[in-house]
DNA sequence: TGAATGGTTGAACAACTGTTCAACTGTATT
DNA sequence: AATACAGTTGAACAGTTGTTCAACCATTCA
């Protein structure tokens, strides 16, 4: 994941003060934003968003998938980790397939809003 | 922004062809997908949430901008203009400063449904 | 037990991306 | 007109990331 490591200087020589003081209670907490950050980087690779789609009509084994997203299994299974890492999708083993499905339902409005946004922007 | 190619290859003998074909129907379209993972990209870099994050309080010119986040003004002067491009902020000039705000209401929404949702993650 | 299929994993490569640096434009002030 | 400061821009570099490839593990079936 990302490091979230940045320089110091600032290379400004009039600031407004008051303003940055300001800002700087009232702002949401670094860390919350870097959480945040993290989360977004997810749900913002195209195979991870389309699988999380497709997991949105029920579970589905890597093979299924595979085929629907016309990818080979171990870069599906890649994702796939990574989605689970995040906790977004879990894994049950019934004989030789795995299925995978969705694990949060919260998840599903985000990308409802999202989809509500890009269609809205002009 | 992203490329959206993939290989066509499937490396699987057996599918459900049936589970496959229905969520083919019913998955949201690709385009649709890429364009959400594209906007998911742009909120998903901390530099631009922290940014956004800033602008949540009122406008803010580069300069404190780049004092409140510790950055140089050309890095955020960058990450400013992949917002604008992506109708997330909007400017406008007084004499020598620039000062950027929020367009969009939409997006706040979508921003406390993540932090919402990375709070009650186990 | 051996073969076949489903799935996972780690290394490597290529593509992408964020920051830096230097040069530049725009505006105000003297 | 010259200076100073705010902000922008493009190239370059380093760090990150997604897919591929090959090898591997797990499970079923003959």
């Amino acid at each position: 994941m990302e490091l979230h490591k940045h320089s110091e200087m600032c290379d400004c020589n009039e600031v407004h003060s008051e303003v940055v003081d300001r800002v700087k209670e009232v702002m949401e907490d670094t860390e919350v934003l870097y959480s945040l950050s993290d989360f977004f980087k997810v749900i913002s690779d195209s195979t991870r968003i389309r699988i999380m789609a497709a997991l949105d009509s029920g579970e589905m084994c890597v093979c299924d998938l595979s085929a629907l997203l016309e990818m080979t299994k171990s870069a599906i299974s890649h994702q796939l980790k990574v989605l689970k890492d995040a906790k977004l999708v879990k894994s049950r083993r019934e004989g030789k397939n795995v299925y995978y499905s969705l694990k949060d339902d919260h998840v599903r409005l985000i990308f409802e809003m999202g989809i509500e946004h890009i269609k809205e922007i002009d």
